[in-house]
DNA sequence: CAGACGGTTGTAAGCGCTTGCACTACGCTG
DNA sequence: CAGCGTAGTGCAAGCGCTTACAACCGTCTG
């Protein structure tokens, strides 16, 4: 293997002005830099990792915890960090943090703390309190996406919003008896965003003057299986039922399009459904939604950290208070939803 | 931070002998073992991995080449390898290997080299010649999963028989008229997977003595959507409907029964179908398939990969013929076929 | 009982970089 | 023209581990 030392003889230069060369790091003359360049082209260098690691503290390379690595949501935002972070020549290492208690210890003991990465992305994942605690202790830039906790700087959409936005849209078209699929109570407890898209829900009907009733709210797990049968359930009470809904993820909304065909619903003739997220397959079912770009948020979040990496240290461990614009997103009107049948 | 130093001093021992107790490599005495694992834990020491590599030469990391990272089926192999290397202590440095030329060069040429993985795993991608090139001249283990070429040890599925066990399936239950859903001409030419599938469909049924009908064959690009058109196409021919189809993947068999739905066909009754790979879906569309256990695939990769780091160095790097036994897939029959309506 | 042997330990030399410090050379300022 | 700031460079001291080597021990062998 090719070393810096091979490299500064050949250039004619030292190590020292090698290492600055090629870090921008440091003066060095155009001549050098160009000497040092012709170098390391010819002789095929790299730096090696561990070696600058462990010499500058530094290790270009940034830790992912992922918690369902097999859902599209997740899929889409790593691909976007992923990107991002390798156009700047950072690494990234993944983990994936299942349920298992042992391999979750596994990562917050020992893992994250081997000074491998330089900072941590946490995409949409439900972390106790003491993992949270550990995150902040090993003293590095900690980025959540969707998170739900306060002490880390939190990429968030303005949920609220996003459900007011798929619910006014359905209230636009003439709907008054709309449904809302979400999460079951105990999905809510350490991850508050299904709640807020109830409140947003909620709130948009209050304010254009629609009663709630609570018999059309059916909680779901978040799969296209969950939203099959909570749809298949809103659809079956005889009297109740609505002539729209309003799915907290598009994934469940598929299962909802399905039921209502199954069932000989038409859509969105008889039934109009909206979703949240902008899924690959949405396009597919004709799927109204309220895209929230997975891929940017991915990319976002690996901004931010690579911000905080060049910017003071700090600026990173502080939490909402130099909270970043927030995350964009937009209703896609595509064709599951329309003015309800004239009664 | 605290270091090696601090533990053999608590623990009242050279560092020398700190390193071999907490490595396993050389010989402790079971006293000095227990005191310094005493000192480690009341310390919350955590060995530094730059520090560790630089010294030793290994990373205790691997790297996983991944071209789509939102594809359910590269999700799935990922958690599985993510989950068994874990459990080893192994951390996984993800490559995203995309179209964009520019960010897959400097994959091969730079972030590979860095001497930061110990071993590659390449998940069904195709590599082009000098890519492969690249990857031998890194020296170390490389395991492609499905992949292509003879160069590399490739943990491959007998595609030719996963393709025989799900047409014989349905030949078995009475269909002649069985179409199939396979890759396009251009997808086939760095791939061979959709290729040796219609082999083994088209071997099946010339074994059954049933004439091969080109048109019943329709291309499409393993989505959802490219099922859905393929299906609709091959249910539109006036006079050559077949009674069943064997899609090339599940995602395209998902496509199909949607398709055959919206036409008004009763699946099974009418038309059946069978997929291949094991989605997360099939349970929910009642689809019959031949599951290839997608995360036990990666599973795999990562215990061939620990095996290859720890046995001769050597083992790894020689290609084909230490084969290991292939993978396996199983026939998962659900609702999507039966016999055919009788004539 | 001398010598061989294997388990156990410490000493110290790296592993391949980065960077503080010292030094030189210049171009400016006052 | 002395004095100073700054660009450009090299020297060498680490960064925090691993491991070859040597030294020592007690146990066996013949």
């Amino acid at each position: 293997m090719v070393s810096i030392d091979e490299v500064a003889r050949m250039a004619g230069v030292s190590t020292a002005t090698v290492s600055r060369a090629l870090s921008g790091r440091g003066h060095v003359s155009d001549t050098a830099k160009a000497r040092v360049e012709a170098a390391v082209d010819s002789l095929g260098y790299v730096v090696s990792a561990p070696a600058s690691s462990l010499a500058s503290g530094r290790a270009r390379n940034i830790g992912v915890l992922v918690p369902f690595l097999e859902r599209w949501f997740f899929g889409a935002v790593l691909a976007g960090t992923a990107a991002e972070l390798m156009r700047h020549g950072y690494d990234i290492t993944l983990y994936s943090v299942t349920e298992d208690a042992e391999l979750r210890r596994n990562v917050f003991d020992t893992l994250l703390r081997r000074k491998r990465v330089d900072g941590i992305i946490a995409v949409s994942i439900a972390l106790g309190d003491a993992e949270i605690e550990r995150l902040l202790a090993l003293d590095m830039p900690v980025i959540a996406i969707g998170g739900p906790d306060p002490r880390l700087r939190t990429l968030t959409i303005d949920e609220v919003a996003v459900a007011r936005l798929a619910t006014e849209h359905l209230l636009a078209l003439g709907h008054h008896d709309i449904a809302h699929i979400g999460a079951s109570a105990e999905f809510d407890l350490d991850f508050h965003i299904p709640t807020q898209r109830r409140q947003g829900f909620e709130r948009a009907l209050e304010q254009a003057g629609v009663e709630l009733r609570p018999a059309l709210f059916e909680p779901a797990d978040f799969t296209v299986e969950g939203g099959f049968r909570a749809a298949t359930r809103l659809l079956g009470r005889p009297g109740e039922r609505p002539t729209a809904i309003f799915a907290a993820s598009d994934e469940m909304a598929i299962g909802a399009i399905l039921a209502a065909r199954e069932l000989g619903h038409r859509v969105p003739a008889d039934l109009s459904i909206v979703g949240v997220d902008g899924h690959d397959l949405g396009e597919f079912f004709r799927l109204t939604t309220v895209d929230q770009f997975p891929a940017a948020q991915g990319e976002r979040a690996a901004t931010a950290m690579l911000e905080a990496l060049n910017g003071p240290v700090d600026a990173a461990r502080r939490a909402p208070e130099a909270a970043p614009d927030p995350l964009p997103f937009e209703l896609v009107v595509r064709g599951s939803t329309a003015r309800p049948a004239a009664v």
